[in-house]
RNA sequence: GGGCCAGUAGCUCAAUUCGGCAGAGCACCGGACUCUUAAUCCGUUGGUUGAAGGUUCGAGUCCUUCCUGGCCCA
């Protein structure tokens, strides 16, 4: 029986065979040897599950193009958007050291953290770091660095050839008043180093050059927590955004030059410039968002007229948060990629971006733990299963590089992430190893599974920590004193060992019996004493499953921590 | 106003590119384990697949119209 593709990364592996054969066909000479997949990323806030979600997916389809086809060079552009203005000002960031650079671009903004070189260098440190803890493969590339480099100027030379039938397609779209002034060039100025406050007056293909006035304006929105008012805000309407929003107006200072098309000294318009890339790397394949559908259609007639190939592209929904309120950079809501991987494996949120990229999602932090539980179960799937199924099951995509390394990867054990929280829940400690012991007692298999439940166990610890319960001990009820007294006797004899968590348990049961004390009243204190919760376990398994003699000095402790 | 996408159990989602028995997890409820306890085991309940119509032997899936929500453009 043959192999069948039938996993979504498979279709658009497709589409990009199915465009490379059609290159050949019409004999067009290609760019590159290498089939190349891009995603674009816009430096101005904090990366989000979104971006991350983006590469992820793209890197998914390469692998689906590697199985086939013996294209397996395929290189995977990370390109970020770092030429672009500083529009505004996110949630998160420093304002008052940002405001007096609003409008220049972000890779000229000195970093606000002190860290990088600019803005835009910090934030793609931000971006790489997070791509290089999942082990992508791809190709780092910086917009402006492109520009100042002179990478675009063979594009760029271009459009000022083609200049006449550029400006007919993108004016097609906008209204009279705009499409007069409007142009594909945003330049520098010269004078104060914005590009979002100059006016192209002229241009020149004879020479290849612009005239520009710096007399442009637009307003800037500045978006601030205020720490104060945070708190009152949480009990507000769900409808009043917990931030202020601060309006200023930024100016141009007037001054007016005339500077090449090359050489760094201008950026051309949003869909232009994915034009410009696409053309210059011979781009073939760029998923995007459903907001970026008309600009890609757009961009698609531009790289036509520049005379190349536009890429295969997929649209993908949106991330949406609890509220089904579309999640934002600059709002700061749903969950960025650091706070899902404090809380969850890096695997558990590679299987939530792999699912049904065509469909809108939402994403809150209870979805993490549920994520991990799902990707366990496909995970222990993929170890029993025929190789003609498990190229079809998203761990064949999300740990490609583990399956390469180690042939294989399973998960034997019934262990799962919400057990495990349990567990910690439960043992209100902040110890790994605390809990890994007793992980070890729950499944003897673990260590099986050692890296993977290790991470499990340190996100479950982040999860309890800021998520769980409050607990609050007790001290047991003086009537349940003897009761307390015969089952510790029984522990600390150390009968208890080697003892079934069943025979634990009904020693425990006949430690209030045989006094005739009301049972439910007798775990009700032991659970208060042990948990801080009014309910919890069988007091046999656990025991059994904390040991016998750390439960032993768990009751001493807590009885002294409580005077008792 | 024009366009794109989505709508499946209380919640979160499946249902295999191209039509073939509407499913899982959680929640809820019930039962069992000497036990008012769950991190155990078993079971029950839960659906006009947003609505109506059409094609078909057969529609969650394809076609038409409408409703709701999100987004893009004007």
């Amino acid at each position: 029986m043959s192999t069948e593709y039938k996993a979504w990364p498979y279709r658009e592996a497709n589409s990009i065979l199915e465009k490379l054969e059609r290159e050949q066909k019409a004999g067009l000479k290609r760019k590159s040897e290498r089939v190349i997949l891009e995603t674009g990323y816009g430096p101005s806030g904090f990366p989000h599950v979104g971006t991350f979600s983006e590469v992820a997916r793209t890197d998914y389809v390469r692998q689906a193009l590697d199985a086939l086809s013996d294209h397996d060079d395929a290189l995977l552009y990370a390109f970020s958007d770092d030429m672009d203005g500083m529009r505004g000002i996110g949630l998160g960031m420093p304002h008052e050291t940002l405001s007096e650079h609003l409008g220049k671009p972000l890779s000229d903004v000195p970093d606000p953290f002190g860290e990088h070189e600019s803005f835009a260098a910090h934030m793609n440190a931000k971006l790489c770091s997070f791509l290089d803890a999942f082990g992508f493969d791809y190709e780092f590339k910086s917009s402006a660095e492109q520009y100042r480099s002179g990478v675009f100027d063979e594009g760029l030379t271009r459009i000022v050839e083609h200049y006449d039938a550029i400006r007919e397609r993108c004016i097609k779209e906008l209204r009279e008043e705009n499409a007069e002034t409007w142009s594909p060039f945003l330049p520098t100025c010269e004078h104060c180093g914005r590009n979002t406050t100059t006016r192209v007056t002229g241009v020149h293909t004879e020479d290849a050059t612009v005239s520009y006035t710096c007399d442009g304006r637009f307003n800037a929105k500045i978006l601030s927590w205020e720490e104060m008012d945070r708190a009152k805000m949480k009990q507000a309407k769900k409808d009043s955004p917990p931030y202020w929003e601060l309006k200023t107006r930024v100016q141009g200072c007037g001054h007016s030059g005339r500077i090449p098309v090359t050489g760094g000294g201008l950026k051309v318009g949003w869909k232009v410039d994915w034009a410009l890339r696409w053309y210059t790397f011979g781009v073939d394949y760029e998923m995007y968002g459903k907001d970026l559908i008309e600009s890609a259609t757009v961009a698609a007639d531009l790289v036509r007229i520049m005379g190349g190939e536009p890429p295969v592209g997929m649209v993908y929904e949106w991330f949406n948060d609890e509220n089904n309120q579309s999640i934002s950079k600059s709002k700061g809501n749903g969950v960025t990629v650091e706070t899902w991987l404090e809380y969850g494996p890096v695997e558990s949120l590679g299987w939530f971006v792999y699912q049904s990229p065509e469909k809108s999602k939402k994403l809150f932090t209870a979805k993490i733990a549920q994520a991990t539980d799902q990707f366990l179960k496909d995970r222990a799937r993929y170890g029993v299963e025929e190789e003609a199924d498990r190229v079809n099951n998203p761990i064949h995509f999300i740990e490609q590089a583990r399956i390469a390394e180690h042939g294989q990867v399973g998960y034997a054990s019934d262990l799962t992430f919400g057990t495990l929280m349990n567990m910690v829940g439960v043992l209100g400690t902040d110890d790994p190893a605390v809990v890994w012991e007793m992980v070890e007692r729950y499944d003897e298999d673990a260590s099986k599974n050692r890296e993977l439940i290790h991470d499990m166990i340190r996100c479950a610890l982040a999860q309890v920590r800021d998520f769980g319960e409050e607990v609050r001990y007790e001290a047991p009820p003086e009537e349940f004193g003897p009761a307390l007294e015969v089952f510790l006797g029984y522990l600390r004899s150390g009968e208890a060992h080697g003892e079934t968590a069943e025979e634990i348990q009904n020693r425990a049961y006949a430690a209030a019996k045989d006094l005739e004390l009301p049972l439910g009243g007798w775990f009700k204190a032991m659970y208060r004493l042990l948990l801080g919760q009014d309910r919890g376990p069988r007091l046999g398994t656990f025991v059994s499953l904390y040991g016998v003699d750390e439960s032993v000095a768990l009751i001493e402790s807590r009885l002294a921590e409580l005077a008792y």
